[in-house]
RNA sequence: CGCGGGGUGGAGCAGUUCGGUAGCUCGCCGGGCUCAUAACCCGGAGGUCGUAGGUUCAAAUCCUGCCCCCGCAACCA
């Protein structure tokens, strides 16, 4: 068993194939912010991504691109896939290619082990294949077809004609793993996450698994099957085993120990492969399941899914040219409840950069160390009594950063964000009542002033903590200006859990001034 | 009888697990303030919670029927 403050935690590897798109964004800054939110609280936290590069899909694809397959594996990561990661600031701790060697021994060794234990088995198979599903189809999925493919059978996914194909097939007996699995649902209620799709998993197990063909002898572009070179290993089951391979299954034994279990992020797709396939695998194995397996909404654009087809499509840089990366982080973070599908509109990303963002946090960042500058000459004022509405702040702070740390681990990403914002409107409203511009006017009120404005300083101070597993780059810029490194150290390294502890920025701490953070975008 | 999600003030959402004065953000109206990114703060108007029944002292919340929208079937998390 990992150690108890292992925080391994997994985006799906995306298929190479594929544009990345805001949706795949998503889930690469939803997996981020959670990594780096256990990271900054001391968690032993492992960030893992990286892609998907095996199956005829791609094979025809390069073949048709002119490229053999590896070569075109390798321009779509380093073109595509990595500078994604960098655009909205992943900070990952390792991307594995499934075409990576130590994933491939490791895949061979998981499949040896399953052979050797009785867990595969050969088969005859004779079924009617989809080229696009790249995988034989079950009944309830195999449909008449209309129109042009009049009399035949079509997949209920692609529409288009399947192919009868008759091939030796290597199977994993995964029709043994039924009840196992609906106990493990039961027994381990927040193993699928949210609830629907728990519930969604569960009625699929009840309805009996069938076994899983596991090898395919059509194509060479896979991982050969080591006890029978003719077969590579079907893409699903190369894939899923990433997350082991990753981590040092059957290469770093220690590592292994030290990240595994871990939990997976996924999009609802692919909900089955994860809560049903994988558990089952690594069951067979003798190995642990995953820690939870949560899998989030779709971003809706129009009320619809985003499609290419009809232009909805948004290309992440879109955003990020025009509003950055924190926003683009935020925005989703905020604005789409973690689970359920959110939608996505121009309008709204607009609304809610100025009115939270640029409004919210970074004019109160920027109001509170202009006073610092005019009143007490850029340097940290120094607090001496406290009243009730300084102590409110205070106890807020505390409040706030406890109950996000609750909402993070439960994966209310958006309730967390929601917690902390609690504390930007109140320290906005705290200034206003203060009337700090009042109190300096007259000399007297000098002691007075300088609590006002050292607590507000304090609370700017909690913020860029709270704030920097969602928005980076602004809370690094606000750390500068707050002139705290010699003395904290580095935002990244501020224990989070610890954030509302009050009266760590020592008096007449040299601030500097600072940039705005969210400049205001003309409307289009 | 395929499976699933959803219908809450103008917009987007929370609340539905364990029934008990309908909440948030934006927008709108009025006021305050002037430190700040024409920003900030306060107050107000606006909803019979898709619909028809049922259970209950009490239902957005539980039960039943119905209507509507959306997703899975698209190279797409």
């Amino acid at each position: 068993m990992a150690k108890s403050d292992s925080f391994f935690i997994s985006t799906p590897i995306f298929y190479v194939n594929d544009a990345p798109h805001i949706g795949h964004a998503y889930t690469e800054v939803a997996a981020d912010v959670l990594a780096r939110w256990h990271r900054q609280a001391g968690d032993d936290t492992w960030l893992l991504t990286g892609t998907d590069e095996h199956g005829q899909k791609i094979l025809r694809t390069a073949t048709a691109n002119g490229y053999d397959p590896r070569a075109w594996a390798d321009k779509l990561v380093e073109n595509a896939w990595r500078p994604l990661l960098e655009l909205v600031n992943i900070s990952n701790d390792d991307f594995i290619r499934t075409t990576e060697n130590r994933h491939e021994k490791g895949v061979q060794a998981f499949l040896q082990q399953l052979y050797d234990t009785g867990h595969i088995y050969a088969g005859e198979f004779e079924a009617l294949y989809c080229v696009g599903c790249e995988e034989f189809k079950p009944k309830n999925e195999i449909v008449d077809g209309e129109g042009k493919f009049e009399g035949q059978k079509v997949c209920a996914i692609h529409s288009k004609p399947l192919e009868l194909h008759n091939e030796k097939n290597y199977f994993f007996k995964m029709s043994a793993f039924g009840d196992e699995l609906l106990k493990l649902y039961e027994e381990r209620p927040d193993f699928v996450q949210p609830a629907s799709a728990r519930n969604e998993v569960i009625a699929f197990v009840q309805q009996g698994l069938d076994d899983l063909s596991i090898s395919r002898t059509s194509f060479d572009w896979g991982i050969p099957i080591p006890w029978d070179e003719a077969h590579v290993t079907y893409v699903w089951f190369d894939a899923l085993l990433n997350y082991v391979t990753a981590t040092g299954y059957a290469s770093d034994e220690a590592n292994f120990e030290r990240r595994w279990p871990g939990i997976h992020i996924v999009g609802k797709d692919i909900l089955r492969f994860h809560a049903v396939i994988w558990p089952a695998m690594l069951l067979a194995a003798g190995l642990e399941v995953p820690k939870h397996v949560f899998a989030h909404g779709w971003l809706l654009v129009g009320g619809e899914k985003m499609s290419k087809s009809k232009l909805t499509g948004i290309a992440p840089s879109e955003i990020v040219d025009t509003f950055g990366a924190d926003a683009f982080r935020y925005y989703f973070m905020r604005a789409v409840s973690f689970g359920q599908d959110g939608s996505f509109s121009w309008e709204d990303l607009h609304l809610r950069y100025h009115a939270e963002l640029a409004n919210g946090f970074g004019n109160l960042a920027s109001r509170v160390l202009a006073m610092n500058a005019k009143y007490f000459e850029k340097k940290m004022p120094a607090a001496t009594e406290f009243t009730e509405a300084d102590n409110k702040i205070v106890n807020l702070a505390a409040e706030v950063a406890r109950l996000a740390d609750e909402k993070m681990n439960k994966f209310a990403v958006h309730e967390a964000i929601a917690e902390v914002w609690k504390l930007v409107d109140t320290l906005n409203g705290y200034i206003t009542e203060q009337e700090p511009w009042m109190l300096a006017k007259d000399p007297a009120n000098e002691s007075r002033l300088a609590t006002v404005l050292a607590t507000a300083t304090e609370g700017l101070r909690a913020l860029a903590q709270l704030l920097s597993p969602i928005i980076p780059e602004a809370t690094a810029k606000l750390w500068d200006a707050l002139g705290v490194k010699e003395t904290l150290g580095e935002l990244l390294d501020q224990p989070l859990r610890e954030a509302g502890e009050w009266g760590r920025i020592p008096a007449g701490t040299e601030q500097q001034a600072l940039a705005v953070l969210f400049p205001r975008v003309e409307q289009e």
